[in-house]
DNA sequence: TGCTTAATCAGAATATTTCCTAAATAGTAT
DNA sequence: ATACTATTTAGGAAATATTCTGATTAAGCA
C-alpha cells in the first residue's frame, strides 16, 4: 500500500463521515469497516466476498448486516453495483474517478482502466430519446494476459 | 410482427440449424422452441421468465433442458449472456447486429441501440496490454421515458 | 448521563438457481 | 427399419442468495 493510496483512502473515510451524516445514517463500527474494506478490494467483490473480509476485523458481524448495508450505502450512492453476466451482485466502493471494467472470461477477474476519449463522447440520439441517462460504462470481454499465459485457473 | 421481422427470424432459423449441424448438436424440438423464442424476445430474459415463454409452446419441458439448452448455445457462440447489477442471468440471442444497452433503473428494462462510431472507435492502450479482448459493450444506466412519465411500475 | 430509536445479531426461514440420477424418448447415420 | 447415442424428463438434492423475527446493543442527542 503506497503513501498515495493511504492518502486518498483516509480522504474517503472523511468523506464518508460526512455523507453518511447528511443522509442521517449512524456511523456504526460495521458500516464503517464494510465500507473500509470495500474502498480497499480493488477485486469488485460479491456480498459473500465482502463477508469473509469484513468477519476478519468484526467476527461476530452477520450477513444479513452485510447486505444491509450494502443496500443502504448503494441507496445513498457510496457504492455501485458492478456490471456482470455471472448472475452474481458485485459491489465497488465509488472511488471518485470515472473509469470501466475489462473482463476475464475464464477467471471472472474484473480489472479496472480509464478512458478519457469515451467519457467525454457525445452519446448517440438514441440515447437522449430512450430517456434521461445518469450513467455510462463500457466492458470489454475476453482473455487475459494471465489466463492466456497459464490456460486459466477457472 | 413486420414483414422483415418474420423474413430475419427465417434467416436465423437457418442459420442455427447449420450451426448446430457443425457443432454436432441434435436438432430438438426443445432447443428449435427455445432458441426461437429467445430470438423473438426483445426483453432479454432471465432463464426462469423464457421457461414460462418455452412453456406455452411445450407443456412438458422441464426447467433443466432450458437450463442445459442456453448452456449449450451459449458455447456455441449462438447466444449471449447480457450484462446487468440484478444478480440475475439473463440472455439475448446473437442477432449479428452489433449493439448496446439502455438499462431503467426502474423498470430494469433494457432496451437495445446501435452505436457505430463507439464500435469503430479503437480501444485505449491499457485495454491491449490486459490481455486479448474479444467483445466490447456500453451500457447506459438512467430512467426511461416511460418511467419518468408514469412514476415507474419497478 | 439517560433516552430514543436506528442498527445489529443469531439463526432460522424462504427463495432462487443450478445440478444430478435413472429411466424414457427421439435424432441421425447406416 | 434398426441401432446407437444424445437428449429430455421428473423430481429431488445441493448450493446460493436473500430476507425475516424478536431480542439486544449502541449512536447521537437533549
Amino acid at each position: 500500500m503506497h503513501e498515495l493510496d493511504q492518502h486518498l483512502l483516509q480522504e474517503r473515510l472523511v468523506d464518508f463521515e460526512k455523507r453518511c451524516r447528511e443522509n442521517g445514517l449512524k456511523m456504526t463500527h460495521q458500516r464503517l469497516t464494510v465500507y473500509r474494506e470495500l474502498l480497499s478490494s480493488r477485486d469488485h467483490p460479491a456480498v459473500e466476498t465482502l463477508f469473509q473480509r469484513v468477519r476478519r476485523h468484526i467476527s461476530t458481524i452477520s450477513i444479513d448486516t452485510v447486505y444491509r448495508t450494502l443496500a443502504t450505502l448503494e441507496e445513498a450512492g457510496m457504492i455501485n453495483r458492478v456490471d456482470t453476466t455471472e448472475g452474481v451482485v458485485r459491489y465497488e466502493a465509488d472511488h471518485g474517478v470515472s473509469h470501466h471494467h475489462l473482463v476475464c472470461k475464464k477467471c471472472h477477474r474484473i480489472k479496472d482502466f480509464v478512458w478519457e476519449s469515451f467519457d467525454t463522447m457525445p452519446p448517440p440520439p438514441a440515447v437522449d430519446h430512450w430517456g434521461e441517462s445518469v450513467g455510462r460504462s463500457v466492458v470489454f470481454t475476453g482473455i487475459c494476459r494471465h489466463c492466456r499465459e497459464q490456460g486459466g485457473e477457472k
